[in-house]
Order: C-alpha cells, then sequence, then structure tokens
RNA sequence: GCACCCGUAGCUCAGCGGAUUAGAGCACUUGUCUUCGGAACAAGGGGUCGUAGGUUCGAAUCCUAUCGGGUGUACCA
C-alpha cells in the first residue's frame, strides 16, 4: 500500500509537477482490484482538468515507471486508479518485511524532536479514579507514538500538592483527629495483588484492624474520606470556610519553607507541617505504585508548589507590562478582546490559582527540557480554560505556545449512565476498575491488556463507554481477543517443525493473499496514527488483523502441512505486527494463555 | 445568553482534508467443526448517517439554519 502511494506520488510528481499526497486505501467489498487510489479525483481539482484523462496519465506513468510491474491498473468511475497486484508483489512484500521488520516499518515522523507529554495528572491528597485510569492509558499511548516515530520523549505529570483541596482535606483530618496508619511513608507496603471484591473499598476504613489491606490503601482512603467531608463543610458552613482558607494560606508556607525547615512554627503549625507533608509522602507513593501497575513510567512529577513561584514572579512582571490586570482585588486576564473569558490568576486572598501555576510549570518545562513540542494531555472540560492561560502566555512568551499542544479526552461513562463526582465521593476508583477486571481473567497481563484496549480503541476527544464485562470478552472486538490470536500464532511458530525448508514463499492462496494484504497496510496505518496521536486508530487495524489471521487460521492447516515452511513465515510476521503494534498500545503479550 | 464537543443499525462505536454498493463489534437468526488449544470460522436480517436547506457531476463527510444531549463560562482544580 505504501509502495503504490510512494510510486504513485513520484509519477503525479514528475508528470504534473505538483506534490499531492496519495491516498490510497483497500478497494470496497466486492470490486475486484486490491487497492485504490482517488489522487486523480484531487488533482482534477487542482489542475482543472478531466479527472478521467488525468487517472490515464497516471496510470500510463506507472506502468512506464515498472515498480509495480505486473500489476493490472485501472481507470474507473469519474477517476478512481483500481491497482490489481498479482502475487509475486505480496510476497515481495512480505519477505521484506519478514526481512527487517522494524526498519521498514519505521517512521521519521518525529525523528530528532524532543517531545515533553504530560498526562495522568492527579491530585496528592485525593484518590485515584477510572479518568486517571484512563487518561494514563491514552496519554501512555500517545507518548509511544511519539517515540516510534522518533522523537525523544520526556513523561512528566502535574499535581496539586497546594491548593484548596488539600486545605479541604486537612481540615477534616484535624477535626476527626485520626492518625495516619503508615505513618512512614517509605515503610509503606505495595498494594494488594489479585482480588478484592469491589466493596472492599468500602471496608477499608476499618484497615488497621485488617491486616490484609495495606497501611498505605488505608490511608489514601482516609484522606478520599476526608476530602468528601471538607468539601462538604466548605459549601454549607460559613465558619468551616473560612478555616480551610486559613489553613489553605498556611499551608502554602508550609510547602514554600520546604520539608524539615520548621523553625519558628507554633507547635499546632508543626503539627500542621507534619500532616502535610506526611499525607503528600504517602499520596506519591501511592501513585508510584499505581503507575507502576499499569505500566506507566514518569520521568517527572511537578508538584504545583515547585512552579508556582514561577508562575507568580512570571504574572506578577507581566501585571506590569499590561498582560495582566488588577479587578476586584485579583490579578486576571482578560480573554474577552481573543474571543475568550477572564480568568483569575491570583485571587484576592493573593493565593495564586492554578492558572499561574500552569503557567510556571509550561516556563518550568521549556527550562528543562528545551522541547520541540509539549504535549498536554487532559480532560475536555478543561479546553477554554487552557486556551486563556496559554492566550496570556502568548503575550509575553509566544514560540512556547506555539510549541504546545493541548489534546483533550472525554470522560469515562460506565453502562447504566452513573454520573461520577469525586466531591461527592461517588466515582469509581481506578483500583476498583482494575480489581474488577484482574478478578473476571485471573490475570493482571490479561487484565491490564482487556482495560488498555478497551479505552484506546475508541477515537480520543469524546466521552467513552467502559464496560468492564465486555472489555473481558473473548470474542469480538476486545484485547482479549487480539491476545488470543497472537498466542495461537505463538502456539504455531512453536511446535512448527520444518521451518528450515523451502524458504522462499511461491503462491498464496486467498486466505493467505488476504492475510499478506493486511500486512501491507500497517505502514499506513502507523503514519496515521503517528499524525493524529490516534492510538484507536492503532486498535482499528489490529483487530481486523487479528480476524484476517482467524480466518487464515481455519482454512489453512500450517504444522504438518506440505507448505508448512512457507505458512511459518505468515504467521512469524502476523506475530511481529501484532505485538508492534500492541506495545504501541502498551499491551504486551503472555506467552500462554 | 455566548463558546466548544457530540447526535451514523436495538446497544457501543469506526468512517468526516467529498468519490466505486455507508462499515465493525455486541445482541438476534442459521450453519461449520472430533481443533496447529472453540477464547474459532461461515452466512443472514437490521440504517432516508438528528432535521431542513445550500455548494458540487457526486455529501455521513463542506456551508447555513434548526432540534436534541454534554461541557465550559472570575477568585475550584
Amino acid at each position: 500500500m505504501e509502495k503504490i502511494k510512494e510510486v504513485v506520488e513520484k509519477v503525479v510528481k514528475r508528470v504534473f509537477e505538483v506534490e499531492i499526497e496519495a491516498g490510497v486505501e483497500r478497494t470496497p467489498e466486492g470490486i475486484e482490484a486490491d487497492f485504490a487510489t482517488n489522487v486523480a479525483m484531487k488533482l482534477a481539482k487542482e489542475v482543472r482538468r478531466n479527472p478521467r484523462e488525468i487517472a490515464e496519465e497516471i496510470r500510463k506513468g506507472v506502468e512506464e515507471d515498472g515498480e509495480l510491474e505486473g500489476a493490472k491498473i485501472e481507470v474507473v468511475g469519474p477517476g478512481f486508479l483500481n491497482f490489481t497486484l498479482n502475487d509475486k508483489f505480496f510476497i515481495q512484500e512480505v519477505e521484506e518485511l519478514l526481512d527487517d521488520f522494524d526498519k521498514k516499518v519505521k517512521s521519521e515522523q518525529y525523528r530528532g524532536k524532543v517531545v515533553v507529554t504530560e498526562f495522568s495528572d492527579p491530585n496528592p491528597f485525593k484518590v485515584l479514579h477510572v479518568g486517571h485510569l484512563y487518561t494514563s492509558i491514552v496519554g501512555e499511548g500517545m507518548s509511544r507514538l511519539i517515540e516510534f516515530a522518533g522523537g525523544e520523549v520526556h513523561r512528566t505529570n502535574f499535581g496539586g500538592d497546594v491548593g484548596l483541596h488539600v486545605a479541604k482535606t486537612i481540615h477534616a483530618l484535624l477535626a476527626c483527629g485520626r492518625q495516619f496508619v503508615s505513618s512512614d511513608a517509605s515503610r509503606a507496603r505495595p498494594p494488594l495483588r489479585g482480588s478484592r471484591s469491589p466493596d472492599l473499598a468500602r471496608k477499608l476504613r476499618y484497615a488497621d484492624e485488617n491486616k490484609t489491606v495495606s497501611p498505605l490503601v488505608a490511608d489514601i482512603e482516609l484522606l478520599a474520606e476526608c476530602y468528601v467531608r471538607g468539601t462538604r463543610l466548605y459549601e454549607e458552613d460559613e465558619r468551616a470556610r473560612g478555616e480551610i482558607k486559613e489553613l489553605n494560606k498556611k499551608i502554602y508556607q508550609i510547602a514554600e519553607r520546604g520539608e524539615g525547615n520548621e523553625e519558628g512554627l507554633s507547635e499546632e503549625d508543626k503539627r500542621l507541617a507534619e500532616m502535610y507533608w506526611q499525607g503528600r509522602a504517602l499520596s506519591y507513593k501511592y501513585f508510584e505504585q499505581f503507575y507502576e501497575r499499569i505500566g506507566v513510567k514518569f520521568e517527572k512529577f511537578y508538584p504545583e508548589s515547585s512552579v508556582v513561584e514561577r508562575g507568580r514572579e512570571t504574572v506578577l512582571r507581566e501585571l506590569g507590562n499590561g498582560v495582566y490586570e488588577r479587578s476586584e482585588g485579583a490579578v486576571v486576564f482578560s480573554g474577552e478582546k481573543y474571543g475568550l473569558h477572564t480568568r483569575v490568576f491570583i485571587n484576592q486572598e493573593g493565593i495564586p490559582t492554578y492558572e499561574t501555576k500552569d503557567v510556571g510549570l509550561l516556563l518550568t518545562k521549556n527550562e528543562d527540557y528545551h522541547f520541540d513540542e509539549s504535549v498536554v494531555i487532559t480532560g475536555n472540560d478543561i479546553v477554554d480554560y487552557m486556551k486563556v492561560v496559554l492566550k496570556s502566555v502568548e503575550q509575553y512568551a509566544p514560540e512556547l505556545v506555539r510549541k504546545t499542544r493541548h489534546v483533550t479526552h472525554g470522560n469515562v461513562r460506565l453502562p447504566g449512565n452513573e454520573k461520577m463526582s469525586s466531591r461527592k465521593g461517588n466515582f469509581i476508583k481506578a483500583v476498583d476498575i482494575l480489581d474488577d477486571v484482574f478478578e473476571r481473567t485471573k490475570s493482571e497481563i490479561i487484565g491490564l491488556a482487556a482495560i488498555k484496549y478497551a479505552f484506546l480503541k475508541y477515537r480520543v476527544g469524546g466521552d467513552i463507554e467502559f464496560d468492564a464485562e465486555e472489555s473481558v470478552r473473548t470474542v469480538g472486538n476486545s484485547g482479549v481477543y487480539l491476545l488470543y490470536s497472537a498466542v495461537r500464532g505463538k502456539k504455531i511458530i512453536n511446535s512448527a517443525l520444518r521451518v528450515e525448508t523451502p524458504d522462499i514463499l511461491v503462491g498464496l492462496n486467498e486466505f493467505e493473499r488476504e492475510l499478506a494484504k493486511k500486512f501491507m497496510e500497517y505502514r499506513g496505518v502507523l503514519r496515521e496514527a503517528v499524525e493524529g496521536l490516534a492510538p484507536n486508530v492503532v486498535c482499528k487495524y489490529l483487530f481486523e488483523l487479528a480476524q484476517e489471521f482467524s480466518r487464515f487460521y481455519e482454512h489453512c492447516r500450517v504444522v504438518g502441512d506440505e507448505r508448512e515452511a512457507e505458512r511459518v513465515k505468515l504467521v512469524k510476521l502476523f506475530v511481529q505486527v501484532m505485538e508492534h503494534g500492541l506495545f504501541l498500545l502498551g499491551i504486551t503479550v503472555p506467552e500462554e494463555m
């Protein structure tokens, strides 16, 4: 497919002196030919000529070119070029792919580029919910696509270790007088592996008596509970709101002083500081364990406290330059003149908001990595917010904004339309999903594959539905189905006996041919996936590939067949493509299932 | 109110820099098979692509309007 594309583009350039991308696709079902392109019609618009005539010229050009020797090329309909290739062509492609797969499939779209990705972004003192699971998987998928395309990727993570949510949580924590079970974060043990019933989460608050649950998880549960309580108080109780705001200021000061620097603090504040640093450490420990479990590795965590000063300085400096302005005692950016809305960067109490922290983050990331591109992956509820922040930064660092790309995804919906909110505490935790699916598959590796695939098969942007039961189904468009097809392939390779004998494919039956045709689509698929940072494109292809392989498997005996060696080659290539594609999705194939 | 996103088969979704007869999966109906591990394959029914206009030789795809759903819209993150 890519070969056809290349040849056609070459011919077009030579004959028409126009650079144009030739979209080559498989022909719809029922049409004799293998592949088709509509370049002639595209070109017709540009050069204002009859598309059929143009197609005719391209056809001649391609025939003269000789690279697609033996191909039957037809001009049909309004100007499609239909290609029917002979087996020799397919065989050659298969052999080439097998010869040096990585090189043949390689993409250069990000070659030499330093790319910083930022995703997941959980807040310390809060619990990881399904949304974090989703965004982590999407972010990892995109990072891998960029890496595959030659980019030097640095995965970063930004989280609110200071801010109102922390004050709310700590307020409730102080009020209830509870202590962390794992008071020393370094002693915290990894969470339980394997099965846990979904409702166990509720029992976790009695974790001190229940030795089967890690102290760390119990502490995080405690924080979650306190966040819910604190939020309720903040909304309902005037006095508590005042106290929380005061607490918020204090926490900022504590964070600013840094850990261990408690000189001159009152006894009460020392206790507060201790609680803050403990809670923060526990949260990061908990995050790390979670990421390790899902196979995501961040190079750097940027706690908000580490960029807030940079942000504040910048905002205040640019306040002097007229980018930001004072309004009602706060520092704001008026987005209206750019068709956006106004946002507060430093509030009336003098505390920097998220906006300012994001400014600091943007600048800090740039200084740390000198990136060519920064990809920020977040939920889509934040699009307009981010536009305002970026527009403000554009006023004094236009280059930085040009290099920044904000990619957004939707929320995870569960069947039955349950609404989730971490403020109310009725959300689904990330571990609940993990545990549920691991329980169903009895395997972490398969369960993880099921979840990742279930999340990534949707186009990034809109809300998605996650159905745990469907995700582990072995039939249909599921990760398990893909895994199974790959494992089957491996099994064949292992039991094949006469691999050594004839090593060149001599001919193809209809199933072999279809499979080979599918292999040829892979490069184009990768190009498209990288271009759009679209893991779902890879998913769709891999599913179709698995179907094609299953068909082949069903109809063509490999082991023991007289054409065993030839067929093993096709199976090998299948496994190679499948593993390669799944790797880009963050999924690994087990040896057995 | 304004802005953005989304309305494609009963359900969940692809397709949307226009183009050959609108595609999958699930569910439903019916077959194949004592298998290189059925966690399989094959066949079938099911859609006026929210609605109405427009541009075009040609529109699910582009434009306009309209209806329905979601999100955001100054001191949360």
